[in-house]
RNA sequence: GCUCCCUUCGUCUAGUGGUUAGGACGCUGGCCUCUCACGCCGGUAACAGGGGUUCGAGUCCCCUAGGGAGUACCA
């Protein structure tokens, strides 16, 4: 046992995107494959037809490929099991841990009002467990649980929680119309997978005493548990769409980086020590399925976006530049029609919490803007504005060299000829070649824009305060 | 209803009987500064409530409250 590599696994259903709160467990279960040099299994639980689809496997897959979480087996689909499924029914027919069960709706309804109103737990009175019924009428199987005894869960993230067999279910493990439950293909497939740690959402955890049961029955080993508490929204709620993103594949159309969710997610319920920062080997490394938090944590986006930030200022430019490029081009810009787009992500940083706003930012290296900011043109496009204006179209229309440091330069020239600080020269002149208020320094911005569009706009800015000034006079 | 689980700043968390209850995000004061950011320095804010156990409890036990999951021929 204590050499069995570990095996673990992520099984979504295809009925839906990738979500965080499964991103997450699936996180868990991946890095704690690698950490002990195990396996990490896929497993599509694609049982119920009605729901499944191909579009939400694609969608999983997608996700799973974008966070980098990489499988080592799989995906497998349940659906392709079914003969095997039914091979493990049969044989717990033959030993007698199942039966013939053709209770009808309405029986079984009345049995769940009836204990409802006694204030005892909705359960199967075990009706057709001496009956002897032919299986050539309509009937679903059902597991025979022990009547007596407990069952113990030592999870790894719980502890022990135990459960009583009485309030137990006879579950359904094959439906009326052939098909097997998920209880039964879960424990069926951790078996035949052999699987070491069932690493899941937490709200199996109820589920995890029948399956053990059906474990046992079927004379199979039980893997360890760890059960993760759910990702609530930030007021608390479980999360939902409302709450804004909840796809991971959103998260990359809303400009975020996959290691900046990574980090986020691996800290959201487990933490070492005072550590935010974690590269994926030191999560690799340090993480530890014990020290995952019990209780369910609330999505905070204001903390992923301070850890994007983080992950897009630490980055290689040349791979934030190739990461920005469809968000430039969501803004109808051809990265390749101006500056290196490396050049530009490299200027802006710092000062992007995500690639849109980082598109954003640096679209005015690209394309004249359409209007000023009416706040900045307000501020800073004046009267008093035009004399530096004008001088700095002089000068930097005379500049031959376009670098920073002869921008730089020429903007303190003027500010010294004027005896005004910087900022009086540098705040008009950004706002007139970027159309906001805030821009990289003057300087590197000035050198992105160029010369030929740093003069056509400092023209137009001078215009816009001549009519301004008409209109006001 | 019943079973099971959970409960430290607004949020993520540290804490394993003795701490001025620590860090991070956010918010906020300041420094830096041509703007915005970044960075740096500082501030704000928590043990759900009540009983025990103990010399001593955020840490152990019980109760209450509040939240969650399950209770399907869904997974």
């Amino acid at each position: 046992m204590r050499s069995m590599t570990v095996r673990t696994r992520f099984a979504p259903s295809p009925t839906g995107y990738l979500h965080v709160g499964g991103a997450r467990t699936a996180l868990f279960s991946w890095l704690y494959a690698r950490k002990h040099g195990g396996k990490f299994v896929l497993r599509i639980e694609d049982t119920d037809l009605e729901r499944s689809t191909a579009e939400s496997v694609n969608a999983i897959l997608e996700g799973m490929t974008w966070l980098g979480l990489e499988y080592d087996e799989g995906p497998f689909y349940q659906t392709h099991r079914f003969d095997r499924y039914n091979a493990v029914i049969d044989d717990l027919m033959e030993k007698g841990l199942a039966y013939r069960c053709n209770c009808s709706r309405e029986r079984l309804d009345q049995l769940r009002d009836e204990a409802m109103k006694h204030k005892q737990k909705p359960r199967y009175d075990g009706h057709c467990r001496a009956r002897d019924i032919s299986p050539d009428e309509p009937h679903v199987i059902r597991f025979r649980n022990p009547d007596t005894g407990v069952v113990v869960v030592d999870d790894l993230i719980r502890g022990r929680v135990s459960f009583n067999n009485e309030e137990l279910d006879d579950l359904i493990l094959r439906r009326t119309d052939g098909s097997p439950t998920y209880n039964l293909t879960v424990v069926v497939d951790d078996m035949d997978m052999q699987i070491t740690h069932v690493i899941r959402g937490d709200d199996h955890l109820n589920n995890t005493p029948k399956q053990i049961n059906i474990l046992q029955a079927m004379g199979a080993g039980l893997p360890k548990y760890g059960h993760v508490p759910m990702i609530l929204g930030d007021d608390g709620a479980r999360l939902s769409k409302r709450h804004g993103a909840v796809s991971v594949m959103q998260y990359r159309e809303d400009g975020f980086l996959p290691e900046a969710l990574l980090n986020y997610l691996v800290r959201l319920g487990w933490s070492h020590g005072d550590q935010e920062i974690f590269s994926i080997d030191e999560m690799i490394e340090l993480f530890d399925i014990d020290a995952v938090n019990k209780a369910a944590s609330s999505f905070n986006t204001e903390k992923l976006m301070w850890l994007n930030q983080h992950y897009i200022k630490e980055d290689d430019p040349k791979r934030i530049a190739h990461l920005l490029s469809p968000h430039m081009g969501e803004l109808g810009i051809d990265p390749a029609e101006g500056p290196d787009l490396a050049d530009v992500a490299s200027a802006h940083q710092e000062r992007a919490r995500t690639l849109v706003e980082m598109a954003d930012m640096g679209a005015f290296c690209y394309k004249d803007f359409e209007t000023f900011d009416p706040q900045a043109a307000k501020k800073h496009l004046r009267g008093v504005a035009r004399e530096p204006l004008e001088r700095m179209r002089t000068v930097l229309g005379s500049l031959g060299d376009w670098t920073e440091e002869s921008l730089h330069a020429a903007v303190q020239q003027v500010s010294d000829d004027l005896e005004v600080k910087m900022g009086k020269v540098a705040q008009p002149l950004r706002v007139a070649v970027v159309g906001r208020a805030a821009s990289p320094g003057i300087d590197v911005t000035l050198r992105l824009v160029g010369k030929a569009a740093t003069l056509r706009r400092i023209d137009l800015a001078l215009e816009f305060i001549r009519q301004r000034e008409a209109n006001a006079g």
